[in-house]
DNA sequence: GCGACAG
DNA sequence: ATCTTGTCGC
């Protein structure tokens, strides 16, 4: 049901078109559960610099009843038909994630993406793209800014939020999510509003600056990427 | 043309 | 994303 230039778009045109047609598809009212109890965290790591190209997908699944306790957890690697292009991130890692995903026992009802929603130039981030495609509720975490600025002062305090904002558009919000730490941008992926979405980050949060789902699922991509590198460098020439 | 630029 | 020790704050 999913074409393939959605996947694999034969070049960067292919995926300016192909992300088009996806923010035309993405909802961003709610369309989930009032309370979702299954939750995944997605994020992938690359390869060691000076090191053949590579993507590892790490896909956590938490329970709400032991948050920081996965349920289960997959890994999908392999090596991404795309660079990095900022505005076009999803084009490298979605196959990988999709497979991640795919290999989780149980669909989660929500998933927090490690990157942008609808806070991209065409409002097809890879949290936006891995939701149409999944048909799945999913949210943009975002470490820092792809487009746009933070409008008004942010707070200090944990909890405090702004809106970010771009060619005079709500994108997204900034949201303080420890005391003194750099902000998170969050925005709508799929079938969540932005409300929500800053809502559900909100109560995901452990004390860590990144909500346990993509906090965890940053760790173990990153520990799965140390573990297969090691053994690769142990392999006889 | 120049600067900005998720992971 | 990745590299990488010490250091600052609760």
């Amino acid at each position: 049901m999913t074409p393939e230039e959605w996947i694999r778009p034969a070049g960067l045109e292919a995926a300016r078109a192909a992300q088009r047609e996806i923010a035309a598809r993405a909802e961003v009212q709610d369309r989930l559960p009032p309370a979702p109890a299954l939750v995944a965290g997605v994020d992938c790591a690359g390869a060691a610099r000076g090191g053949p190209d590579r993507v590892r997908a790490m896909a956590v699944l938490l329970g709400i009843a032991a948050p920081s306790q996965p349920r289960a957890t997959s890994l999908a690697e392999g090596v991404p038909r795309f660079p990095y292009i900022p505005g076009f991130l999803g084009f490298r890692e979605i196959p990988f994630v999709l497979e991640a995903v795919a290999k989780l026992p149980e669909r989660p009802e929500l998933i927090l993406v490690d990157g942008h929603g609808t806070s991209h130039p065409r409002g097809c981030g890879i949290a936006t793209h891995l939701g149409v495609v999944l048909d799945l509720p999913t949210v943009g975490v975002a470490k820092s800014i792809l487009v746009g600025r933070v409008a008004g002062e942010l707070g200090m305090e944990a909890g405090s939020t702004a809106p970010l904002v771009w060619k005079g558009r709500r994108i997204g919000t900034a949201l303080r999510s420890r005391r003194g730490v750099q902000p998170l941008f969050i925005s709508t992926g799929h079938r969540v509003s932005l409300e929500t979405a800053v809502a559900r980050v909100t109560e995901w949060l452990a004390g860590y600056r990144l909500p346990e789902p993509t906090r965890l699922a940053d760790k173990l991509a990153g520990q799965a990427r140390r573990a297969i590198e090691r053994q690769a460098s142990l392999l006889p020439e």
